[in-house]
DNA sequence: CGTTTGTTTGAGCAACATCAATAATTGTGG
DNA sequence: CCACAATTATTGATGTTGCTCAAACAAACG
């Protein structure tokens, strides 16, 4: 199709300043002139298939990640071939902020999904934040707001049962889909259930059940990877541990 | 006693440059000129009581703190009273990095014992950190490393037993003990066992009751606070999740 | 189209929580 | 310094949540 136009990545000169996550992302705070100095050390490469590994746990750490498209899962490899899921990111999310104390990746990274990301050298980040208050500035709050739902993380691994678990984990996708655009009640989730699971600290029969009786309940219609989520108030509820099962007993028939 | 000197904390000019913990704080990687800078913005108070709060969740977040001496657990209250222990902080840690996000403290914190802190006003330090380059790498770094312990702590509670996260907890306290030129298996523990077991997501018996099968096993010596670590490579193995008590047990008589 | 991988569901079980009682320790006021 | 109250720790008995094991089923993949 010789007059179609071609799209090539490197063609597709992407920029932070039209970029639809600049409020989500570094760019955040920054005036047009900073962000085009940002811009200029942001390296586009092209997309990252479904389980390609965007970087090892013992990679040499060179640069920040922002995922631009798709979906990435970070996680602890075990010796035992076991891992610990740490987290699942969309769009405008940043990784491998745990490397920078060491200069090693301290965890693996790879792609849930067809996933495009931007890669950030930390070098000369910190060499532009240097000359960049408000980029500094920025940096200090993402790094502090990494550590902040981490606590929020232990909170959950260390108090939650096993519903209140997952329903935080679905309005958590939830609120995020909807920063970036997307429905707030109807989604796809890119993770098995089983990552889900070792996510969430909890077994994948668990994690199964949970959907089948969040479905049963009303809360939600869920058909492998499509989530719909029919009453948010209610799972709101369950996160703050009000039992509205016991409470509002909707089971049809 | 009127020959006897007066010291005061007021007149105990204690400086960065001099002070024990200088490997463990902020000034590492600094150059003595920089450190010098650095103490210029630091500020030194009185003293807290076991108790005390050095701040509260929801306070305004001005100040980053050092513990000097002493020690402090950081909690996140819930609104059932109930609360999340998330931290046990040791002389040359750094505490309210969770806060600069959105400048307000987003957890609690109370000294165990009597405690000592430095200020570090955050306004100060990023202006410094702007203006030193290493600094700037400092403070990244340790904002990282906050991030990776957290991971490790996601792990403990996501996969471990209640066994691998006791080992884990006086481990972890051994080795902090040990770097700041303390015995590595001779301590005391500042917390309560309420509090150890809700920082682990155990229950307070289960703690209690390891301990005493710990002892029995020969793999410690506790009464109250104070530890006695009698086989560190076994609890290294427990850590690791062998089960060295079927294995080696030494039960005696 | 068979093979592999992921999901669901059931049955039984184990680890740890909860409840309850006692004991030890600490703090407090006289 | 002692007596009493309050807190903290220990220990035992019982209960429950969520794990493990097992099997059937569905979907994805080559």
């Amino acid at each position: 199709m010789p007059n179609r136009k071609v799209v090539s990545f490197e063609n597709l000169k992407v920029a932070c300043k039209n970029c639809s996550l600049a409020t989500l992302c570094l760019p955040v705070a920054l005036e047009p002139d900073d962000v085009e100095r940002l811009d200029s050390i942001v390296k586009r490469g092209r997309p990252f298939h479904r389980g390609d590994h965007l970087f090892r746990e013992g990679d040499d750490f060179h640069s920040l990640r922002v995922i631009t498209s798709g979906s990435v899962k970070t996680y602890s490899p075990s010796e035992d071939g076991s891992e610990q899921v740490l987290g699942f990111h969309l769009p405008g999310e940043l990784i491998g902020l745990d490397a920078i104390q060491n200069e090693r990746h301290s965890c693996s990274a790879r792609a849930l999904e067809t996933t495009a990301v931007c890669e950030i050298p930390f070098d000369s980040l910190e060499e532009l934040s240097s000359a960049m208050p408000s980029l500094q500035h920025q940096m200090y709050c993402l790094l502090s707001r990494e550590i902040g739902q981490e606590t929020e993380m232990l909170t959950l691994l260390g108090k939650k049962s096993a519903e209140e678990r997952l329903a935080t984990f679905l309005l958590s996708f939830s609120e995020r889909f909807k920063k970036r655009g997307f429905s707030a009640t109807d989604f796809f989730l890119s993770m098995s259930r089983h990552e889900i699971g070792n996510y969430l600290g909890l077994a994948v029969e668990t994690v199964s059940r949970l959907f089948t009786r969040f479905q049963e309940e009303g809360l939600l219609k869920v058909e492998r990877k499509h989530v719909q989520l029919l009453d948010l108030p209610r799972l709101n509820d369950i996160i703050h541990g009000i039992d509205s099962v016991r409470t509002s007993n909707q089971s049809r028939a």
